[in-house]
DNA sequence: GTCCCATGCCTTGACAGTCTATGTGAACCT
DNA sequence: AGGTTCACATAGACTGTCAAGGCATGGGAC
């Protein structure tokens, strides 16, 4: 498992990631995690003191509900999953991500060419 | 002035926009941000109780050097160029930033095949 | 049967960096 | 003289990441 290059550039990101992981349906925590991982080709790695808390205050603030359940190994899971709210809000998160990343791209352009 | 849609995505780019922009030549802080802000389209904001600590641990951190100058307003400046050792990071950070941003667009596009 | 590992949840404390707000001073315009 | 812009700088609040640890259970090795 290769460590997060630069752990800062997750910050601001964290939830439209996990956002995102859930918009095909309900995960665990765990899930959530290791799908990241799987479809970044381990590049994003996002560490359990990051993700509860992450997950904690998403659910106070409307944008997800968790429900407690059994994963396909018996173990208890708590299951999260988006509300309305939390969908919105993925969509404004991944325009504001677009937006940014956009502006980054001109400015290393800007660089380049000037 | 717009101001920024999610601060928190600036973590971890700060110091990419700076080097980037001191990459054709020496600049004054100000000037750093007046840069950012016009070449991304009011995109990104570096406001000054960022900017002015980054500059200084970058200058620590032997990226860049200083020295004072005179601005064509004839106002005292503090110019900043790159060191071979800021080049360097200047480079990395590129590669780091492709990587992530590569990363998650592949998380977002995932979702939205899958 | 017992040991260990992977799964799965959670919290704590240290730390770092951004923001808002404030302060300073000089040049320029009216 | 006074206000505005340029330009540098710092302080305190705040937020979120990380490393490290704790807890519990299921399954496989032996």
């Amino acid at each position: 498992m290769k460590p997060n290059r630069n752990p800062d550039m997750l910050r601001g990101t964290v939830e439209l990631l996990i956002l995102t992981a859930l918009s095909r349906g309900p995960r665990h925590g765990f899930g959530i995690a290791r799908w990241l991982e799987a479809t970044s080709g381990d590049e994003l790695q996002l560490e359990e003191g990051s993700l509860y808390p992450a997950l904690h205050r998403m659910e106070r603030r409307g944008w997800l509900e968790a429900e407690w359940g059994i994963s396909e190994n018996k173990r208890q899971v708590k299951l999260y999953r988006l509300t309305a709210r939390g969908r919105a809000r993925l969509d404004s998160e991944t325009e504001g991500w677009t937006a940014f990343a956009a502006a980054v791209g001109r400015v290393l352009q800007a660089a380049q060419t000037a």
